[in-house]
DNA sequence: CGCGAAGTTGAGAGAGGTCAACTCCGGTGG
DNA sequence: CCACCGGAGTTGACCTCTCTCAACTTCGCG
């Protein structure tokens, strides 16, 4: 980070939530912007049916609120306890990205993340099945905790039911594709929140739709495998 | 639009597209950034499986490709005949953001809408039911072309195979979920592929998940009903 | 007119949602 | 220290929805 962070951190108020606490309501129109510290956060709408659905999870060092002067779209909630905030004023950050051009890349390139981030997430939901999206979503984040490929565990920074409602799927069928790759020793599970992943290869496998491949494939012709790791942006 | 907008202009080329032709591979990485002109451009990975997907569809005024300096990672295509498209040199955009504030806002407003569409697309695609799923979309696409509650007919830049990748489900399920709202009189169909929306509330009210509320809810507690039109933006 | 692509319709099967029972775990109070 | 309690997580049985496969129709274009 460039020491335009100190400017950032010396507004900062650190604030601590226990899980379940409302860091802000939808629908709210206060003017801060936030970075997680520790523990984790979930941005979550209800649906006019009365559904709720995940829509991110923001882990330690994501930034979330920066956006405009609109109201809150959704409603921000710690998902584990001992979850540290820091909080900024949003009009000094518009201020100081108006005054220094290198804030104002700093914030386009988390947007960048963020659009990264949905889009990634916008494949996941769309694998058909509930085994693909279990895997891929493990998978998505052992990187965002930079637990590649090693041995320690990962403790998921959310219930059964949250991820049900990230991967819009049943909290049973989580379940059940959970216990399925532990029988298969593809991941270990030595308490309901810790998970060791054994096998990736057989992880990353099963992310592949195994359904049969459209022969509209062949039509449009076009489209290469994508790659994890790049992205594009599109506003 | 800012006077900055003359300067964007000077630099643009315009280029023509024919329905399915492609506008940038995946992994590429030319140094422009776009807006369409008219027509509908499609934004779509191939998964692991062989599945297509699409993650957006751009439509006139939106602007793509404007991030970063890394790869694409997703592959850019015309989905409709006469697609115009306005290039710009990246770098030279990059360097006006860092030297006016203005066009920095404008990109990050812009970046703001990016987020704000895969936002909404996200809580879509989280929407259990095919149908819902359907209506969700047509009034997201009435509200991008601005036909709201008017009489006038949609035109779908788009075909029910796109649709149907778009959406994550099958050709046959597109299909069937307009024929039974057609057979309803929600809609109506003057060909294949333009829309006239007759019933606007039948509409919303299908985009309510119609399963049964969780029980789950009443524990979190604090989620609100989210409110079409308004958002946050993480990063 | 004829061809291929796009779209529709039908029948069957499988995946996942729902409902319900049950177990596991952490915290609280006697 | 143990019993109890509630929420979280698991497992099973059933049933619905949608994917799949296949046939057919419609549309657009040469």
């Amino acid at each position: 980070m460039l020491p335009v962070q100190t400017a950032f951190e010396a507004l900062a108020t650190h604030v601590r939530f226990e899980h379940g606490d409302s860091i802000y309501q939808s629908a709210s129109s206060e003017d801060f912007c936030y970075r997680v510290l520790s523990g984790a956060v979930r941005k979550c709408a209800v649906t006019s049916g009365g559904h709720r659905r995940i829509v991110d999870f923001l882990l330690p060092h994501d930034l979330f609120g920066l956006g405009e002067d609109r109201r809150h779209r959704f409603a921000l909630e710690a998902s584990v306890n001992d979850t540290t905030i820091a909080r900024y004023p949003r009009s000094f950050i518009e201020r100081l990205a108006d005054s220094d051009p290198r804030v104002a890349r700093q914030i386009r390139e988390a947007a960048c993340a963020s659009i990264d981030r949905l889009e990634g997430r916008m494949l996941i939901l769309g694998l058909g099945r509930a085994r693909e999206r279990v895997c891929a979503f493990l998978l998505d984040l052992a990187g965002r905790l930079d637990h590649r490929r090693s041995e320690a565990e990962i403790c998921l920074p959310m219930s059964r039911y949250d991820i049900a409602d990230y991967l819009a799927m049943a909290v049973e069928t989580v379940s059940r594709v959970l216990t399925q790759l532990r029988l298969e020793g593809v991941i270990y599970l030595s308490s309901q929140r810790s998970v060791r992943i054994c096998d990736w290869d057989a992880l990353q496998w099963n992310c592949a739709a195994t359904r049969s491949v459209s022969p509209r494939l062949r039509a449009s012709g076009s489209c290469i495998a994508a790659s994890r790791g790049t992205m594009a942006y599109s506003a």
